[in-house]
DNA sequence: GGAAAATATAAACAGTGTTCAGTAAATTTG
DNA sequence: CAAATTTACTGAACACTGTTTATATTTTCC
């Protein structure tokens, strides 16, 4: 029977409603500042309906740091393309960072914020961020059998990669940087200026 | 008249006594778990009282964050004591991320939290802050002068060393790096092999 | 001692995430 | 088709939150 396939249809249709709802509020207020009563409001229905499809705040978050990950991953694709190993390396630093600059809010979303976290507590491994970490390492072990790169553990190479770009998105996201007391303009360079610096550093 | 004195000094006391109990409870239970009324309960005062000596609890999130810094200021006191340049950059950064990973709740407040950055959006410079990086920024330029980096710009070499050890510190405290799949033991060796190996990489 | 000033608080306001009893609609059953 | 049952939804409530205000208490000053 055709039913029960439309009733799914229609919860389907009713979470994405929901989390569309909850990405615009997300990345326009923020996560705190957004509550569920103004999501609720938005689509039209009853704060206690959202609840008949998450089960709490954080499985929305959850929800839409999946979606948010999907569009990184979306913009490596379109980002990240050349076949030479640190060439590629190059792109997907520079990508990521771009990234996070340009888009704070879902930056701060995924990487920063800390509530969703809590919840896969119990889970083995974070799912939303793996496709990403493993582009980043398998690109980093491309490098290292080609001798491109002086990292011996790409595993190492990973982690520091990660946290010198991680780093210098987030710090500035979270206004850190105002501790160096320079304008926008640049904040710009020297941001660009240390990441040239730093694969410049680890090429062999 | 010795009154007004007195008077300053009552509240000073009773300032103390709020941050105190802010202090502890911002560190065992989290900034936004912790509510005025909590605080107000633990010091046997009425949340309405708080007020009269804190604008907000951003207010208090700042004063709190003060007192972090002087703490971490300590600990470079402490930690940081080497007359060579480099070998003092090398306990700095060792000695931030240390500090990092044993207070994770108070680098959250310090480094990572959004709330207190906002009210001091409109100040210039974020003062808390200032210390520390002037330490960063001084080890790096004498080590510039030396020769001992393969720097060129102080403001460059500060933030890639700042992004550095806050990424490795930061992605941990989020809980991100379970995108790894690594048990604590070995994050904490990658880690450490990170810091060596990027202090390798810039040593010229 | 009594006016003035400083200090503390109870109560209220407007908001939050979440739960639950109860209603209305859609579906299945007899 | 009508009755019974399942599903979808919501209003109201609960237990919180940060913050303000009018009121009460204490302290200082003349």
């Amino acid at each position: 029977m055709g039913i029960s396939e439309r009733k799914e249809r229609e919860r389907q249709e009713m979470r994405a409603k929901i989390i569309d709802a909850a990405i615009g509020m997300f990345l326009t207020e923020g996560y705190e500042k957004t509550s569920i009563r103004n999501i609720a409001e938005k689509i039209e229905y009853s704060p206690a309906t959202i609840y008949l499809y998450y089960k709490d705040k954080d499985e929305l978050l959850y929800e839409v740091q999946k979606q948010a990950f999907e569009k990184l991953e979306e913009t490596f694709d379109r980002e990240v393309t050349s076949t030479h190993p640190f060439e590629r390396l190059t792109q997907l630093c520079k990508s990521y960072v771009r990234f996070g600059r340009a888009n704070p809010e879902m930056y701060d979303l995924m990487f920063m914020i800390k509530a969703p976290m809590n919840c896969v507590e119990a889970e083995d491994g974070w799912d939303n961020n793996s496709d990403s970490f493993m582009l980043l390492l398998n690109t980093l072990k491309e490098c290292m059998e080609h001798g491109l790169i002086r990292f011996k553990d790409p595993m190492v190479a990973a982690l520091s990669v990660w946290a010198m770009g991680h780093g210098l998105v987030s710090l500035d996201v979270s206004c850190r940087l105002k501790a160096m007391q320079i304008d926008e303009h640049m904040l710009v360079q020297l941001t660009e200026a240390s990441i040239d610096q730093y694969l410049e550093l680890i090429k062999s």
